[in-house]
DNA sequence: CGACATACATCGTATTACAATGTATTTATG
DNA sequence: CATAAATACATTGTAATACGATGTATGTCG
């Protein structure tokens, strides 16, 4: 994995996730490397502090859930998190469409 | 413009033009400016130590050029770099499909 | 002549991903 | 029952990054 590349997607992939449905961070590792059929785990020392982040920046916020099998720290989407959450998405395909004509060839456009 | 979510991709699109022919930095924003329809003007901060972060990996080698309109330093792709730029690319993808399935919904897959 | 475009380069700042490390609790497993 | 592994959260230090600001030249055009 290109840890590089990897900034950026972070945030975006983090509120994809909880835009569906409240998460806690244990949780969002497991389904990364679910979805990615094991090729991406996202390691605790990035994934912490990105849900602070998301907390800090209010595109996210947190509640605590005491359950039998133990205290988990639920993140949920804010309003201001869905309306980055699209600017994001905008964002990345906008990257993706410069690759895209940056391989495509040159000469024309 | 995201700037965080640019990282990673600068290789990739720098590697994805000259790939396709030998660029000159100037050149490159200029064309970069121009297949995004104006949306993206990569910085010169950001170009010229991209570029000698490609040579220093031996991704790209340079060669200066003394034209009658003044000198340009060309970067070329180096078979390192045409390696690389197929990871990148597979990298890319794989982030791409992930943010897809995230999105896609979480209770299936 | 003076403004703008072309062309290269570096420095400082803020930010980032991640490995390493730490603390608890819960759940197998031998 | 002990102990290993999984679950669950968190912080610290390191290396690397994008980019604004700034600098230097040269060429072009009104």
């Amino acid at each position: 994995m290109d840890k590089e590349m990897m900034k950026g997607s972070i945030d975006l992939l983090l509120l994809t996730l909880i835009a569906q449905q409240d998460m806690y961070g244990y949780e969002i590792t497991k389904k990364l490397k679910q979805l990615s059929d094991g090729a991406y785990e996202m390691s605790e020392g990035t994934l912490y502090p990105a849900l602070k982040r998301l907390e800090r920046n209010q595109w996210a916020a947190s509640y605590w859930s005491e359950t039998e099998a133990g205290r988990r720290k639920y993140y949920q989407i804010t309003d201001e998190g869905r309306s980055e959450l699209e600017k994001k998405h905008k964002n990345f395909d906008m990257i993706r469409n410069l690759v895209k004509r940056s391989t495509e060839g040159l000469g024309e456009i």
